[in-house]
DNA sequence: CGTCATCTCACCAAAATAGGTGAGGAAGAC
DNA sequence: GTCTTCCTCACCTATTTTGGTGAGATGACG
């Protein structure tokens, strides 16, 4: 495999002797090049800035070990300098929290550091190919949230087609008169509408009918 | 490996060919034991409901290639039937839209029909012990997904919490009175919150209030 | 053909909200 | 100490919302 090819990693890792075993698995055997390392994000983000464009990494394996100034605020610090790394997060965490402010941060892997080496080599390639490499429990968390986040209506309500207009201006914030401008109506409509929209989805006002349509997802 | 510790797995795939070539890949040297087969979902609901408890599946490969009516609604039945039957979707599709649908309706894995025999055995037993074995390509959408999910406010606001507080119970829809009953404040006191509030959301209703806590997730 | 849902408009009145000003007390920051 | 933020309460008015009744037009469905 010709140096061209293979897929520029770059660490940072604080603890020495895991950072090197990580340097270690960053093999041409594998596809992948030799992985500059960092003891921390801040040393990492001051060589990236050096760094040329043909040497900046194709993916960066960040380990979030440590709790409060966690790491994964340079995330995007990085997808300014780096647009086209992709983050790969490796840590001791496997708790929804943490994965989902991972995930909203940019990351787009997620490994447990219980992953075997040749695991991390696989998350590696998988990341450079636009892939989310993730461990098993980590895989299952997102599709828990995922899941979670897309429920639909309990009871699923049939609006007709002013009453969901109707429904996308109250979400918009508008007024009765800005709304009826907008329908190409008289306010005197939209009166009719909301007091009919109000019945079907069981509410007194728009604040809750607003909070009806974005909770059950009535858009 | 004795015949208890196999993975139960049963498929409902109507193409007959790769309806036996799937049942050709759950083998006890993969861990798998003999997988019924079913040509629709239909047929498949009707024997588990005559299959006694230890002899459901662990684990069910669900085909949903047709669209409309797609094979994804029978899932909350099976999750009736068999609670801790995990389902891995088996499709050609790829969209954020169907992933996401597939994985509202309870889909625990999500497979491409490109992937290779391995693969899907594998991924048979990720899903037995909890997993959520996903296509690369479909892993790569679901954080993408989770990722524009859980976007946090582009600017965020700092409210006191007595406007925290104030803000929750707007999202629930009570009205001033109420809001000043549950506060233990007097009217005037909600209604001062209020106009701070809004002023620090940028609004200029309790519905668009309500929309931009929602939206941008302030609570 | 009648019925039903929908969309449209109107008039009405009670209630709630939006928005402004002022002001006292408490807690924390400088 | 002074300043600021926050919480509390009050009074004010204009506007909006809520909720009721009624009614004509349309189109779909059986």
């Amino acid at each position: 495999m010709n140096p061209e090819s293979l897929i520029k990693t770059w660490i940072v890792e604080d603890h020495d002797t895991f950072r090197r075993s990580l340097q270690r698995l960053c093999t041409p055997e594998r596809g992948l090049a030799a992985a500059p390392a960092f003891a921390n994000a801040e040393t990492m983000l001051a060589a990236l800035r050096l760094s040329p464009e043909d040497q900046k990494p194709d993916v960066l394996l960040l380990d979030v070990g440590l709790p409060g100034r966690s790491g994964l605020e340079i995330i995007s610090d990085l997808h300014q300098l780096a647009p086209d790394c992709r983050v790969v997060i490796l840590t001791v965490f496997e708790d929804e929290e943490k994965i989902s402010r991972a995930i909203s941060a940019g990351a787009s892997g997620y490994l447990l550091k219980t992953s075997r080496a040749e695991t991390v080599a696989e998350a590696i390639l998988e990341a450079s190919q636009g892939g989310s490499p993730m461990s098993p429990k980590v895989a299952a968390s997102v599709v828990k949230m995922l899941a979670k986040l897309t429920k639909p209506a309990a009871q699923p309500v049939s609006l007709s087609p002013r009453e969901n207009d109707l429904l996308k201006l109250l979400v918009e914030g508008l007024t009765a008169k800005e709304i009826a401008d907008r329908m190409q109506v008289s306010i005197h409509t939209t009166s009719t509408h909301t007091r009919n929209l109000f019945t079907k989805l069981g509410v007194h006002s728009r604040a809750a009918a607003v909070a009806r349509a974005l909770k059950d997802r009535l858009l």
